[in-house]
DNA sequence: TCAATAAATCTGACAAAGTAGAACTAATTA
DNA sequence: TAATTAGTTCTACTTTGTCAGATTTATTGA
């Protein structure tokens, strides 16, 4: 029996650090999901599922060193884990094989 | 800036109302859960999911008639709706959006 | 060298969604 | 009309989703 599901918005997350590789950290996911999702959502929201993501062993961070820009505090970079790559892909397949049965025309109502 | 989503299991709820068509009722839409995705739920979270949906505008309701079957409550169909069929059919654009960008390798770590 | 400013992360509090157990309801059978 | 059965509804709790605001760390310029 599978047991290992994710939230909504922690799947959309670990898509996103996937998709960003080298460049996944808080405000750049946050931005990315704005754009691509066309979805407004806070910095912070995202933190907070970045942060519960970490404690299930689905990402881990590492801090980043001094940039060249403005100033201001270093980056914490996300990356996906094994264990968090496994979860991501058995969701996806759990849709498909969903979609997969939906009958024609069962959407056109 | 687009502000409809649904949950995870408002999601495969969804799905699998569309896929049982005539008979999308509690009792059968959590035994399809339970085969289809191999996950143990209760009737209850199901019924509570049905509620939300409802509530929503996703699905809508009737109580069907008495059966040929040994007795107990009647049934309570579900239908998706025309907004619950747009939501679902954005939802999974987004992730198929979201899945074309990941590179390949990228989760074989 | 230190105030101003900038770029991020972290904290705390609350709303929404997920969950299960217990209670309830309506139908059938004998 | 009591027992049995198939289902739904209620209630209470946990986990996720959400954001405003506080905090931390770095750069810049007078």
């Amino acid at each position: 029996m599978r047991t290992t599901y994710i939230g909504e918005l922690e799947e959309v997350v670990l898509l996103i650090v996937v998709l960003l590789q080298e460049d996944a950290y808080g405000v750049a996911i946050t931005r990315e999901i704005e754009q691509q999702l066309g979805r407004k959502i806070s910095v912070s929201a995202v933190h907070a599922t970045l942060h519960r993501l970490s404690k299930k062993g689905y990402v881990n961070s590492a801090m980043g060193g001094a940039t060249a820009e403005r100033g201001g505090r270093r980056k914490r970079f996300f990356k996906i884990t094994p264990l968090g790559s496994r979860v991501l892909q058995e969701t996806r397949e759990v849709r498909s094989l969903l979609w997969s049965q939906v009958p024609p025309n069962a959407l056109t109502s």
